[in-house]
Parts: structure tokens; sequence; C-alpha cells
DNA sequence: TAGATTGTTAATCGATTAACAATC
DNA sequence: TAGATTGTTAATCGATTAACAATC
């Protein structure tokens, strides 16, 4: 059943599954099932096939799932068969380690232009981009159809900045500053905070414990 | 009721309470109530009443919480009342932005020791600190009681990097390589995966978006 | 006092799991 | 065929929300 809508929090396993089955296929598995990738993911297997049941039929009763064939379905569906585009704005230490990051253009994400507002970085090289001033943002997200964007601002700058690539037109926000975003409902945004996963954790350490 | 136990979700949301209560306080706020923290984090009032529930009573009918006093309750709770320690393991790119990443401190979380297991690397400056070998690792964590640890390797390395983590007595791991990890009940894991985040996001933009 | 807001209970909503018929 | 595993249903479990008495 294709066409209903799909819990959030199954979209956001579905990049795990994915990631599995790349290492499988990498590993020349052909073949899999919902009992070994709930196994080596800590998910039981259940809420695999029924995950996986939102968006089709993938596998083979008394067989499993085809490796490829389900890594391939799974690409689809998350847009994977396409590039996008991203703009990154801020270009200190976080920003520096973002456009370093090797990571993304394996997947298909490419940021296309770095932006900062000190004008003492605009001009500067950063990496294999140049670091350019905030007036050329709406130029760049509309040439290069940029439809994410990736926030590595300061926290007091962060809710101004998103509200700029919004208005430009780009509908998914990465943001690393801790800040809470409200967004209208058509754009979706995620958080990296590192220290709020460190206090996180930090909960179920015994007092006393650390330094 | 401060005995029964509390569920994961919950403590995961306490940082974010805590954020908004540290900018309150910045602010010079005396008084807040579940409803603004509601409305500024895009959470239901009756959530925030029932999350804090879990830990006590915070707040006074009629009035609401006092800023300073609720935020001191979230740090105490979090244990961050105390210093803690972290090693980093890996000096790539990700273990250099890492190292040079100037939000921890601030929340009371300290690197100790950056370490790889490449020699030509070790020895190496990275910031203010010097990169050390594999062999160092238990004795920095001992010497400075470090329960925490930042996993910054290639995925193909992280499994082998978590079990020395966990067999030197580290109880809380921020895992920034693309892998799920699975550990003892008494090892906490976090993950860091832009990669996955983007791809969630990607998922709800339209077909032919982007690049 | 009157108005406001907490802490908590009960109801609702949603997610996970168990179980199994279908079938490869 | 016999054994294995899917996709799905129903049951269970857990989280969120609504509502309100208590009370500041």
């Amino acid at each position: 059943m294709s066409r209903n809508i799909v819990p959030d929090i199954v979209v956001g396993r579905l990049p795990i599954y994915l990631r599995m089955l790349d290492f499988l296929v990498q590993e020349g598995r052909q073949i899999t099932s919902s009992q070994e990738l709930g196994d080596r993911l800590g998910i039981s297997s259940a809420q695999i096939r029924k995950d996986l049941s939102h968006f089709g039929e993938f596998g083979k009763q008394g067989t499993g799932y085809n490796v490829a064939y389900l890594r391939d379905q799974l690409k689809r569906i998350l847009h994977m068969n396409q590039e996008w585009n991203m703009v990154l704005i801020g270009a200190g230490d976080l920003g520096h380690a973002i456009a370093h990051y090797q990571g993304f253009a394996a997947h298909g994400f490419h940021i296309v232009g770095v932006f900062d507002n000190d004008p003492a970085k605009v001009g500067k090289a950063l990496g294999k981009y140049v670091v350019q001033g905030m007036e050329d943002l709406q130029g760049v997200i509309e040439a290069d159809k940029a439809a994410m964007g990736i926030i590595a601002v300061p926290a007091a700058a962060a809710r101004q900045v998103a509200d700029l690539l919004i208005g430009y037109g780009v509908r998914a926000l990465l943001n690393y500053a801790p800040i809470t975003l409200t967004t209208p409902h058509h754009v979706k945004v995620q958080y990296i905070d590192p220290v709020a996963l460190l206090q996180h954790m930090a909960y179920y350490l015994p007092n006393g414990a650390g330094a």
C-alpha cells in the first residue's frame, strides 16, 4: 500500500536500512532477511517488515529480500536516484568542517556554495569553495536549484538565516545551530546537536563518574 | 515521583528544555510557563508539564516556573553539575573538526585526548592536542576518568574502536561513523549521521527538485 | 477574590510486537 | 514436499493530549 501516509518515524529508519543494504551489497551478499537486518541493526524483524510494507512488497516468502533490489527500491523511495544540491551558510569552524566533509558526495548531496555575512570571510578560499556574501545566496540557490540548506551559524543568527533560505525556496534545513526552528509545514528541519546528545547520555551515567 | 523509570524519549527532550531555559536566563527572564516553553519549542504545554512531572514539582500553580530554578534543576537531573571528560578516537578530517569544536567546554564536556591508529598521525599536533597512539588510550581514560568517547573513525573501524572503549570502561559513545553499534545495555550510544538526516528530508521533497 | 497555571488522571492516539496464513 | 520467510492482522504497549481539580 504505497498511497497511505507513512509515519515520519518510519521514514527516518529507511536511511539506516539503506546503509545496511549498501554494506551487504559491498560484501557481495545476494539475499538477506528481515531477521538478519533486524539482528544487525538492533531492531525487530517484525518492525522491518512492517516498515517496508508501507511502500510495497519487496521480498519473497521463504526466501527473503534480494539485497541489491531492496537497496535500489529504498534509494528510489528516498529520492536518492537524483543529485541534491545544498547551500552552506556559515564559514566559521563548523562551516569549515562541513565544507571539508567527504561523505556527502558519495550519496548524491553536493554543496554548491558557502556563504557568510562577515566581510572578512567573503572572498576567502574554503577548501574547494570561495566564501560568498549573503547577497549572492538567492542567485546560487536559483541557478543551482538548491533545495536544501545547511545552517552552521551561531544560534543567534540561525532564525534569520532559516527565514532567508525559506524565502528563497529552500525546503529542507539541516541545522547545526543549537536552537529550535519553527518553519512552515512544507519545510523540513533536522537537527545536529552533539551537546544535547551528550547530555542525554550523561543522564544515565552514575553521578561522580567523569572528571 | 522521582523513582519511576523515565522514558528515554523524555530524557532526550530535557536538553532541549535546558537550552531554552539557558536562553531565557540570558534574556533576563524570571518566570516562564509550560505554555511559553511549548510555543517556543513547538511542543505542547501538556507534554512539557508531563515530562517535568517525572522528576518532581518545579512550578507554582497560577504563576509558572522560575526560570533559573528550573534551569538549575534540569542541569542537576542531566548531571551537568559536574565536568565530563571524553576521549576522541580518530584524527582525520572529522576528528579535526570535533577537536576544534568550541561548543563542548561551555557545557562541561572536555576532550582529554585524541587518538589514532595511523603512525603517520601519532605525535602530530591537532589544535591544542597531540595525537596519541591507541596504546595510550587506556592510560588516559583511567587517569582522566573519561566516561565518554567520541568515535570519528571510518565505519569499518568503528565496531572495533567501540569495543576497545567499552573494554576500558567508557559508558557513553557519541558515534559519528555511519554504522549501527550494538553495545551492552549499560553502555549508551548516540549517533550523528548527517547523510541519514538529509535522506530523511529528501523523502519529503518533490522528485525533480534539487540538481 | 478572580485569573492563571500547575500536576495529574483518563482518554486518545500511534507505534511496536506477536502471531500466522500465504506462499516461495 | 518440508522448511523458511514474507506481508498483514490483531493485540499489546507506550506516548501524547485533553481536561480539570488544586492552588498560587
